[in-house]
DNA sequence: TAGATTGTTAATCGATTAACAATC
DNA sequence: TAGATTGTTAATCGATTAACAATC
């Protein structure tokens, strides 16, 4: 499996989809899948799920379409979900608090490792099994546990802060919700999911249905 | 204000951004912008964000740029923020809890109704001021109070059931934070947050930084 | 072998960027 | 008027779709 130097976002974007409905027909018992089938299944092109799974150099057989295991199998791997993962949230309110109870470690083997907030109301409370830690437990942390991902759940303003506190701890990615512009080092990627922004989009959509 | 039939989505998906840093400039008592100025600020191209806005009919002046307010308001509008709008959430757990307490209301005149939940365990609690219903509560409220946004925050299994209550109470888009792929009349929107398929992705790109 | 379905090239479509005339 | 900056057209770029030869 060759891994080229860019694969467009786009692509990037559709592939946890693809894994999505692989494994449904994991479950179902499937042994292989065409790219028309799975395009039933998730809405795209049969062309450009076979575009897709080329830029990673092509899984299927000719006659015989793609082998479910095997396809299900690269895409994780792709997605870095071969291996654990480990992740620290940053900010003790409600989305914090979220994302600290979400099972991802039984779905995909990312692996939560602790919930810092440095406002001392938060601060020890007990979160999902975690006791919320301050800052200076976030930096032991991060020095004892090798982090992948940094999540900051902080508000707008605490959210540079924990960035810098999570890339000088050594993670690898930052996911954001927050709607600060993060100041990055080169080569930590961050995530950014905007809620507000998704609603609003969906407000436009809503409002363009009624004077259309 | 000309509204074009259709806005591509790629378009869209920047307004918010684009309200944002005028938001920030109102505050900062600014009058006028150009298109070079809040390229630097949203790091969209200048021809990009004249391009953009052309698609409403011009906001700008020849040899002036924008005024800050006329297109901020202008914005808002667009997006279907100049008016109350009012939201009920299904699903009563973490992320239902943690979108019942966002400060929608102050930040955008979105107002959260209710918050409602199929299990006995979660009727009857309380959370940030609202005792979580069952699901005829959900479907009182929807007769007693339009509604704009229906939000599902349930699990996957009862994504679509939350769906059609929604939609037969007359929401007019679905806010859906679940993998489900939801079955929906025309004329009704659905934005889906797939907070898992953006922690995949986060995933693919520090795992491409690793082996570039 | 015949049928099926991929891998891959070519054509199309849409979105972004560049350029510049219009005009405040 | 001269300078600035938009509105808008043209050029470029990238992503999607179509087509079909390769091949299992």
């Amino acid at each position: 499996m060759k891994r080229p130097l860019t694969i467009s976002s786009a692509v990037i974007k559709r592939l946890p989809r693809y894994r999505r409905f692989l494994r449904d027909l994991l479950r179902d018992g499937a042994d292989r899948v065409s790219s028309a089938r799975l395009g039933e299944l998730t809405g795209y092109t049969p062309s450009q799920i076979r575009q897709d799974f080329n830029n990673f150099g092509g899984f299927g057989q000719q006659g015989y379409g793609y082998n479910v295991r095997d396809l299900y199998d690269s895409i994780t791997a792709i997605l870095g979900l071969d291996a654990e993962r480990h992740m620290v949230i940053v900010g003790a309110g409600n989305l914090g608090r979220a994302l600290a109870h979400f099972p991802w470690e039984q779905r995909d083997g990312v692996v939560v490792d602790g919930i810092f907030d440095n406002s001392p109301d938060a601060i020890g409370q007990n979160i999902g099994g975690f006791t919320v830690g301050d800052i200076d437990g976030l930096r032991a942390i991060l020095k004892k546990l090798p982090q992948d991902v940094g999540v900051i759940a902080t508000n707008r303003q605490g959210a540079q802060e924990a960035c810098a506190v999570l890339v000088e701890g050594g993670v690898k990615g930052i996911w954001n919700f927050t709607t600060a512009d993060l100041l990055l080092p080169d080569g930590v990627p961050a995530q950014n999911v905007h809620l507000n922004d998704s609603l609003h989009e969906l407000l436009y959509r809503i409002a363009g249905g009624e004077q259309a």
